[in-house]
DNA sequence: TCCATATTTCAAGAGTTCATGAATAGTTGA
DNA sequence: TCAACTATTCATGAACTCTTGAAATATGGA
């Protein structure tokens, strides 16, 4: 990932509609979700949806499919991964203490690999 | 990390001087660097790196202190990290592909664990 | 074809962020 | 106390982002 594409997927997170939408996305998995159903689980117009929504699809953090009328949109967890990437390689110089920090958040998985460690 | 706190740090990375920034000053270390350093070493104006830095420093980013005539900006390891926890576990939901990526980054620190695992 | 549903696009206005240069404040040494 | 140096704050205007509501586009069914 370059540095122009980071930009934009960190302004495209740098809102609160779109950090929440991000959030529904994930917890929706990889069926996604109908724009009008995000709507109105969000309580967003849908003018106000779609902005946000076309923000975070070209930042490449979202995709999107037509299915009849609707329109689902669903996470690329590979534009967020090579985001979260970018921070920490080309920002941080992987700097062990951010690594640290970062390896907090997998708690399940760090786990899992302490027992497979023995 | 609460949403409010995540959304002004991921503000504050959302711009290209303040990116380079960040850069710079994991790079200088736990030393940190001068303001004046910064400005000469990024080319920006003694104002507009001033705006930035406050910016950063807002954010929970970065920390200063004076020496002399100097102030001396430096990361705030724990800042960022807290940051990309916050993405991982609370809009992710610790999704496996994103944490899969993430994992990718810290390259060295991955390969130090399996060569301990045997 | 006509209508209903689902979503996007557009234009206008409000609000926010940013860059610039001048003014101000803090620190040191003569 | 004064001058020199370092850094921040302030005022202005330009540029950008966001919200709103109306209009347009796309799809499916009667």
């Amino acid at each position: 990932m370059d540095r122009s594409k980071a930009l934009a997927a960190l302004s495209a997170l740098a809102h609160g509609d779109r950090l929440d939408l991000v959030r529904l996305l994930f917890a929706a998995g990889a069926g996604g979700m109908a724009a009008g159903e995000i709507a109105r689980t969000l309580g967003l117009s849908a003018s106000r949806l779609s902005f946000h929504l076309a923000q975070l699809e070209q930042a490449g953090l979202i995709g999107s499919r037509r299915v009849a009328r609707n329109v689902i949109y669903a996470v690329d967890a590979q534009g967020l991964g090579a985001t979260i990437r970018y921070l920490l390689n080309d920002c941080c110089g992987e700097d062990p203490e951010v690594i640290a920090c970062c390896r907090g958040c997998g708690a399940g998985e760090a786990e899992a690999a302490d027992r497979d460690r023995g």
